[in-house]
DNA sequence: TTGTGCCCATGAACCGATTCACGGGCGCGA
DNA sequence: TCGCGCCCGTGAATCGGTTCATGGGCACAA
C-alpha cells in the first residue's frame, strides 16, 4: 500500500535503512551469527547461512561503514590529494595508484587541490576524521610540517611526485635532472650548439631541477652555461611558451633548438614557430617535458621526456600499504628514472636523421 | 622519553588517537560538553570553551567521523562515479561538482569505473556502506536497474551525461542531436555539399544521437541522407580518426568536409590529411566535438562543439542537494544545450571566411 | 553411563561520537 | 525571604556493527 506522496523523497525519510539486528530477527537468529555469515562464513553451518543469506536479500541489506570501521577500525580506504586533477600527469598516477590498491581490495578516495593549501588541508582533514589507512599527498606548498604531524597522530603518508624533505615521511618522485639532461643531450647530438630554455618561475621545485639537468648536460659535453639560452615565463601553458618563444625569436642571434618546462609550454611555443614561417624542426627543434597524452597526436608529434606516471602512483600505493602493514623498516625514499621520447620535432621524419 | 624503535610505526601501534572523553578528563568537564564545544559553542561559557580548546590543541584531537556519522547519521559526503577519469571531459565535470558541494561543505569522494560495470557496482556499494547522501553516475550500461534499487535504499542518485530511462531518476545531460546539428550546419553555411561523418559504433548513446543531429541539419537545409558520407570505425581516439579519414579519402568523390564525433577522432583525422598533402581547411574543413582543452591549441586550431561541462557537474550537484533537502518535488530531468566554437578548422583565418 | 571435545550459536560489551532529560546554581522580582 | 527561570553543564542512552567468553547439544570413546 504505497501512497504516492507529493514529496519525492517519501521513501528516504520512511523506511529506516536495515540493521544486522533486522536481518537477525527475519533470519530467527542472533545479531552475532548474522555478522558471522558476512566475515567468517564458514563457522557458520550451511542451513543457517542460507537462511541469513536470505534474509539480507529480503530486506536488500547493506552493512553500515561507519559501524564497522568505528568498531573494527578497518581502515580499507586510502586517500589521494593531487594537485590538479585535470591534468594528465596526475589522473594517470591516480590510475596507477587504484590499480595497487585494487589488488588488495582497498579503494581510493580521491581530491583535488588545485594548488590550493586550504583546500588540501580540508581533505587531509575529512581524510583523517575518515578514518582512512593513510594518505598520498602532492603538497601545495614546501613547509609540510602539518603531514609530520598527520603521520605521528598514526596516518601513513607518502609524498608524491616530490622528494621529502624529512627522511621520516616516505616519498616517490621522477629524477627532474635526469630527464632534463637527457632531453638537452639528445639535442646536443643533433648537432645544436645554442639552445633556447623557455623555463618557468623559480620557486617550483620541478623548474630549478630541470634547469640543473640541462645544464650538467652542457658541462658534460665540454660546453659551458653560454650555450643555454634561458627565458621565464610566469605560467607553464601554452600562453606562457607562446611569451617565451617569441622572446628567444627576436634575438639576434636565434637558437637553433628549443628545451621547454613542459609539453604544454611546448605547444605555444611551436605555434609561434609556425606562425613566423619557420620550419619544425629544420629551423628551429622543440623538445617538451611530461609526455603528455596528445604529444604524439600533434601535427608534428613531439619529443618530450615520459615520466613512469602509472609506476609512480604504484608504488606510492605500494609503500603505502607495505608501511601500514608494518612490513617497512623504515619510510622508503624511491626516485624514477624518466625516459627520452624521440619524435618528429627534433629528428625530422625525413632529414635530420642520425644514421 | 621516545625510543627509537627499529619499527616505523610505532607511534602507529603505540598511542591510540586521542577521543572525545580524554579531552574531557584533561579539560576537567563532561563529555557532553566538549560535544557542545564542537558543535553547538554558543551554549558554552567563554571560560570553559576556551579549557576545551585547550585540550583540544595539547591532544591533537581529531573526531571520529565515523561515530558522528553512525550516531548522527550526519550524511555530508557525496560520491561520484565517472566513466573516465582521464578523460579532459570529466576532469572538467567533476570540477564543477566539487565547486557546488563545496558552497554547502559537503565534500566528493570520487571514483572512476572506467566503463567496467564491475567496478562502478563496488565503488557504489563503498558509497553506500560509508553513508554518502547521494550519488552521481556516468553508467556504464544502458541497464540501470541497480541504480533504481539504490535511489529506493534511500541514497539521492542522480545520472550525470545520461538522459535518465526513467522518470524516477534524476539526470543532467547535454543535448547531442543539437550540438550535431549545430556542426553540420555551420559546415552547410560555408558551402559544403558533401560531408562525411567519422562516427563510432551505434551502441553508444552519444554516437547515435550526433548521427540524427547530422541528418536533421541536412533535412532542415533540403539536402538528404546522401549529402553525408559515413564511416563507423571501432575506437573514439586518434587512431579511429586515421582510419575513418583514409577512408574517406579513398573515395572517388571525396567529400570537402569532415564532422568528427569528437576531437580525438578529429586529431587523427587532421594528422591524415595532412599527410596526404592536403591542407585544412581549404582543401578539407574539420569539425570535432567536446572541445577538449587542447583543441585551441593545434598548429591549425579545431572547430569544435562545447559542452558545459562545469555547469552539467554544477548542475548535478544541485539536483542531488535539492532533492536531499526535500526541496524537489520530483527527479529534475536537465538538458543543456551545446554551443559551436569557430576556429581555423573549418574557417581559414585567411580566406574561406564568411564575410 | 559418563566424560571429553567439537561445532555452532548466543548476546553482552565495546568502539566514539551525539542527544536530551535532568539538575545545580544564580539572579531577579515579588 | 521565597520562588521561578535561565544558563550551563552532566552523563546515560543510542547509533550499528564486531568480538569473544559462554554454553547447549551431540558424537564418540572409555
Amino acid at each position: 500500500m504505497v501512497t504516492t506522496s507529493g514529496r519525492a523523497d517519501a521513501s528516504r525519510r520512511g523506511t529506516r535503512r536495515a540493521s544486522i539486528s533486522d536481518v537477525a530477527q527475519q533470519a530467527g537468529v542472533s545479531l552475532g551469527t548474522v555478522s558471522n555469515v558476512l566475515n567468517r562464513p564458514d563457522r557458520v553451518s550451511e542451513a543457517t547461512r542460507d537462511r541469513v543469506q536470505r534474509a539480507i536479500e529480503q530486506l536488500s541489506f547493506v552493512p553500515n561503514g561507519s559501524a564497522r570501521t568505528l568498531r573494527a577500525g578497518t581502515l580499507t580506504t586510502v586517500g589521494a590529494v593531487l594537485l590538479d586533477i585535470a591534468n594528465p600527469f596526475f589522473t594517470e598516477v591516480a590510475r596507477g595508484i587504484e590499480d595497487r590498491l585494487g589488488q588488495d581490495d582497498h579503494t581510493l578516495m580521491l581530491a583535488s587541490s588545485d594548488e590550493d593549501p586550504v583546500r588540501e588541508h580540508r581533505y587531509l582533514r575529512l581524510f583523517e576524521e575518515h578514518g582512512v589507512l593513510g594518505v598520498l599527498v602532492t603538497p601545495a606548498e614546501a613547509e609540510i610540517d602539518h603531514l609530520l604531524a598527520l603521520q605521528r597522530r598514526g596516518v601513513q603518508v607518502v609524498l608524491l611526485d616530490r622528494r621529502s624533505p624529512s627522511p621520516a615521511i616516505a616519498s616517490v618522485a621522477v629524477d627532474d635532472v635526469a630527464g632534463a639532461s637527457m632531453a638537452v643531450t639528445h639535442l646536443l647530438g643533433l648537432g645544436h650548439r645554442r639552445i633556447g630554455f623557455i623555463n618557468g618561475p623559480s620557486t617550483i621545485e620541478q623548474c630549478v631541477d630541470r634547469r640543473a639537468g640541462m645544464l650538467r648536460a652542457l658541462t658534460t659535453a665540454g660546453l659551458d652555461a653560454s650555450a643555454m639560452v634561458e627565458v621565464e615565463v610566469p605560467f607553464l601553458n601554452a600562453d606562457g611558451g607562446e611569451a617565451g618563444a617569441t622572446e628567444l625569436l627576436a634575438l639576434d642571434d636565434r637558437p637553433t633548438a628549443l628545451f621547454c618546462v613542459n609539453d604544454l609550454t611546448a605547444l605555444g611555443a611551436m605555434r609561434t614557430l609556425r606562425a613566423h614561417g619557420l620550419r619544425i624542426p629544420q629551423d628551429v627543434a622543440v623538445v617538451g617535458y611530461d609526455d603528455v597524452n596528445f604529444a604524439s597526436m600533434l601535427t608534428t608529434p613531439l619529443t618530450s621526456v615520459r615520466q613512469p606516471t602509472h609506476e609512480l602512483g604504484r608504488t606510492a600505493a605500494d609503500l603505502l600499504l607495505r608501511a601500514a602493514n608494518g612490513l617497512a623498516e623504515e619510510p622508503a625514499h624511491v626516485e624514477f628514472q624518466p625516459e627520452l621520447v624521440v619524435r618528429a620535432s627534433s629528428v625530422g621524419a625525413d632529414g635530420g636523421g642520425t644514421a
